[in-house]
DNA sequence: ACCTCACCTGAATGATTGTTCAGATGTTTA
DNA sequence: TAAACATCTGAACAATCATTCAGGTGAGGT
């Protein structure tokens, strides 16, 4: 790595110290990257989109997406883990919801961010 | 697909109208994935995070990310084709903002959201 | 003009990610 | 209990992404 020839001249040490003091702890970036990357995909802002409007089951969703309810099972599962969703049996269904709505907000922030970009 | 089963059992055709209806056009859901994309990796957070505080050069943000220049015009590039910073040539060094603060509420709201989860 | 330095770019490799398919689980109804 | 159905899971393949390396650009100093 050619660090050692950059260290000596244009590298402002104190200007890099003072702002990785203000940088979050790791586990906070890796949280925030995880929740942002399942924000990432065009299909899951749909289902999230429309999880914040009403619960809707994993069929209803498939629909919505247009793709196999296999499909959307797995990116279910993901939200799931990520806590963006949770879901509650209903006899053979299961129907999902946000699971607060720091989601909706973070959704409402970045379609606001795409219109005016 | 197994749509044809599926429609006639249990998809609620009326509740998928309605949320259907109500979902963003589809360039503004393509343009918040992309956002969102961007925010979806630690390193390019910190170096937004950074960003968010002051001015860097290239350099002071490889340093900052603890690797090569090469990696981090790389990842810059990307953030600034997705209109996240700006940047601005004085001298041989070029330096990285912000390109405006709806970046840095995002953030801020994805590592609350982190804080919380 | 030449050299050095900060930065950028394109192509290739390696790592992550998404989707599909086949089969498993658990629930309802007959 | 058996059959039908909604959903879930694991493994494999395809696509997408990040990093590296080698070379290229443009600014400053000598």
């Amino acid at each position: 790595m050619e660090k050692d020839i950059c260290l000596t001249t244009c590298v402002d040490q104190q200007r890099v110290a003072r702002v990785v003091q203000g940088l979050p702890a790791e586990p906070l970036l890796l949280g925030a990257a995880e929740i942002f990357k399942m924000l990432a995909d065009p299909n899951r802002l749909r289902l999230l989109h429309a999880l914040a409007q009403e619960e809707l089951c994993v069929c209803d969703l498939a629909e919505l997406v247009e793709t196999s309810a296999s499909a959307v099972s797995h990116q279910l599962r993901l939200l799931r883990t990520a806590r963006l969703v949770a879901c509650r049996r209903e006899g053979k269904m299961v129907y999902y919801r946000l699971d607060d709505d720091h989601v909706g907000r973070l959704l409402r922030e970045g379609l606001r961010h795409a219109e005016e970009g």
